[in-house]
RNA sequence: ACGCCUGUAGCUCAGCAGGAUAGAGCGAUGGAUUCCUAAUCCAUAGGUCGCCGGUUCGAAUCCGGCCAGGCGUACCA
């Protein structure tokens, strides 16, 4: 019987298990060696095996020996109407091209994926509370949200969480500023207009060099420091309203992107609901964390790193205040549900339908079920991969191994700024680092590019290119086209570079339009679109009943023109592929996979667009098949844009 | 000093669980607008895959060494 084959995915796992059936008894050959990839050229074939390859050393003959013994066997294979071997030993194997592609437009809506796990966190953003997000911020929640998006798009239930600084040092430098530099008191501060994370991101700067400049002062900052976290009036009101404040500032910035969340989780409420007593009480049971009573880290408690001899991480200072790797260790045994201590919870604001809860340390009658994940996700900078490997070293000197192994540091390296854009954006450069290729965002100098100015300038920009095209447009329209086309480019240039890659800040590159970029992306969506449109066709019911209508005629790709045929062939196969990348982005965390695989189909699709015309064929039977082929594409793009929280324009 | 990461076209970057001729964008040059929107497409030029050695039928990809750059190794986060 026929098996239906849902994504290219499934598709080789059909004809590996055949294969295997086939050749398993008269060769030494296993599921590991059956990989199935692609040739280079469609011409040369569909699917590519180079097993011959590997067997040609047991088999003490030529893989092309190999492969012309085996090839005959493999005629038979479902889905297959031709084998050919290539090259020294390669069996490309070509589809039944009308069957696979009927196939793919009839489970079109399906998804060959699955869970993995009971529930997954990824916890992303977690900015400090005390100034206005900046380019390296977005990187974070680009890369963190797509990977929710992939993740729930595979079938798993996730939790998006937000770790919410609100007692840290970078808080109380705000405090300090607050206090001590502009003599505010909470009244005069809750006057203050404009933006206030602005506002607070040139205060950092000023009182960071305050405190440089009078190192006498530290004193007091530590007081505040520590009346924060006693809950002192006035520094910890000021501190809670400074970053509820800038909390709501950063929600709002990156609801500009598209991103939200499920969970906005306090360190404020770490501390008083003493999620870090229950931690040590466990620490110290298990012998993970001990004591020093001599040396540098005299009357410390300390966790010692598998596998590096002397290395040992301080969790509580002499002083008896608990380090951010302690808490973070809190943190993580309570995500996994592994914690003798829960928070509160109460709703902190609306996003589109949805609630963002924040924790709280009071008890509400709100009945939530957050944490407990099987496995957790934490997007996090190249620069603290060490902290977070002492994060999963409490986990394992607790021996919650799996819990362990399922800890990940989802790494990605900074966005740093070039001399040049520098110089553009009105700093003096020193000679010194003009020399350098880059320089490093600076809250603390206040050195980098905030978010939002980034966000106006594209849109602006965006803007304007609207204006040019579409001048009689409403000005809602546009603006709100605009808002999606620097979506777009943003999403895409934070997605496009590998994770270990930095990238170096330059305008024109994030500004640019054309090319591999999100408005591209967008644009070839929008054609789509609009032949549609000019077909009379507007609304989804629509499409799909012309689609039906045009499956139930029986249809060939041979009753395209010879030339077309390939060009064809090569959309429907290439289109067949999401899954495989969003699985392939997933599992190596690398989702420049999905986005250079959906950039490639855009180029391939325009190449085809701008070959074939769909409205003004006249041969029904050649136009029916091109509808049906810019469907199918379209789906499959509008499936990879909401992947990348890309927005979708309808014109633009 | 140790640890991790990086070095591929003029620039920015893919490719690295070994596999067919090393790709894309930008920039450069030359073309396409009786058009389903040129935010597009087509073509051309451009490479000692940092260097040396090793493993292999086969190395940009794996291993070792060297060179260059970055990041990290706080009682900061």
């Amino acid at each position: 019987m026929e098996r239906k084959h849902r994504t290219m995915i499934e598709l080789k796992n059909i004809l590996k298990e055949r294969i295997l059936q086939i050749l398993g008894p008269k060769y030494p050959i296993s599921m590991h060696d059956l990989d199935i990839s692609y040739p280079p050229d469609i011409q040369m074939g569909d699917l590519a095996l180079s097993f011959p390859f590997k067997l040609a050393k047991t088999l003490k003959q030529s893989p092309r020996t190999i492969a012309q013994q085996m090839a005959p066997l493999l005629c038979s294979l479902e889905h297959i109407h031709k084998v050919e071997i290539a090259g020294g030993g390669y069996i490309n194997l070509f589809l039944s091209r009308d069957r696979f592609f009927l196939n793919q437009l009839e489970k079109s809506e399906e998804t060959s994926l699955s869970a993995d796990e009971t529930k997954v966190i990824v916890e992303h953003t977690s900015i400090n509370p005390n100034k206005a997000a900046h380019i390296g911020h977005l990187r974070n929640s680009c890369l963190g949200d797509t990977l929710v998006r992939c993740q729930q798009y595979k079938g798993e239930q996730v939790e998006v969480q937000n770790y919410i600084d609100d007692t840290g040092v970078q808080v109380a430098d705000v405090v300090f500023g607050f206090l001590e530099i502009e003599k505010k008191n909470l009244k005069e501060i809750q006057k203050i207009k404009g933006r206030f994370d602005h506002y607070c991101w040139d205060l950092y700067t000023q009182t960071t060099r305050f405190l440089r400049d009078n190192p006498e002062a530290q004193d007091r900052k530590a007081d505040i420091l520590k009346n924060i976290e006693l809950g002192k009036k006035p520094e910890s009101d000021v501190a809670l309203y400074v970053s509820r404040q800038i909390l709501k500032a950063h929600l709002r910035t990156m609801k500009r992107l598209g991103v939200s969340y499920d969970l906005l989780a306090c360190e404020s409420d770490i501390i008083i609901l003493k999620f870090w007593e229950s931690a040590f009480n466990l620490l110290k049971d298990k012998n993970a964390a001990y004591f020093v009573d001599s040396g540098k880290h005299k009357g410390c408690w300390v966790i010692k790193l598998e596998g590096k001899a002397e290395q040992e991480k301080i969790l509580v200072r002499s002083n008896h205040t608990v380090t951010y790797v302690g808490k973070d260790i809190a943190y993580q045994l309570w995500k996994f549900g592994l914690l003798d201590a829960d928070f509160f919870y109460e709703p902190f604001i609306q996003q589109n339908s949805q609630t963002v809860w924040i924790t709280s340390s009071h008890k509400t009658h709100h009945k939530k079920d957050f944490g407990k994940a099987s496995r957790v996700y934490n997007v996090i900078d190249a620069r603290q991969a060490y902290p977070q490997q002492v994060v999963t070293q409490g986990l394992k000197s607790l021996k919650f191994k799996e819990q362990a192994e399922k800890s990940v540091h989802f790494s990605y390296e900074m966005v740093a700024l070039s001399p040049k854009s520098l110089q553009e954006l009105g700093y003096n450069v020193s000679e010194e680092e003009q020399d350098k290729d880059f320089l490093e965002v600076s809250g603390r100098k206040g050195l980098g590019i905030k978010a939002d100015d980034l966000m106006d300038r594209l849109e602006q920009k965006a803007l304007n290119e609207v204006e040019q095209r579409n001048s009689d447009w409403p000005a809602p329209k546009k603006a709100q086209t605009a808002t999606d086309i620097a979506c777009g480019a943003l999403r895409y240039f934070m997605l496009k570079f590998a994770r270990n890659s930095i990238i170096v800040f330059d305008f024109e590159d994030v500004l640019s339009f054309e090319g591999e970029t999100g408005p591209y992306l967008q644009y070839t969506l929008v054609r789509i679109n609009s032949i549609f449109n000019k077909l009379g066709i507007k609304k989804h019911a629509e499409k799909e009943s012309l689609r039906s209508d045009i499956l139930s005629q029986s249809l060939s790709l041979n009753s395209l023109p010879a030339n077309e045929q390939d060009d064809y062939w090569d959309l429907v196969l290439h289109g067949s592929q999401l899954d495989e990348e969003v699985l392939h982005s997933t599992r190596t965390l690398e989702f420049l996979h999905l986005a250079k695989y959906t950039f490639n189909l855009c180029q391939k699709f325009n190449a085809y667009y701008h070959k074939y015309s769909v409205i003004q064929e006249k041969d029904e039977k050649i136009r029916n098949l091109r509808i049906l082929i810019i469907g199918y594409i379209y789906n499959i793009l509008q499936k990879a844009l909401d992947l990348m929280g890309i927005p979708q324009p309808k014109q633009m």
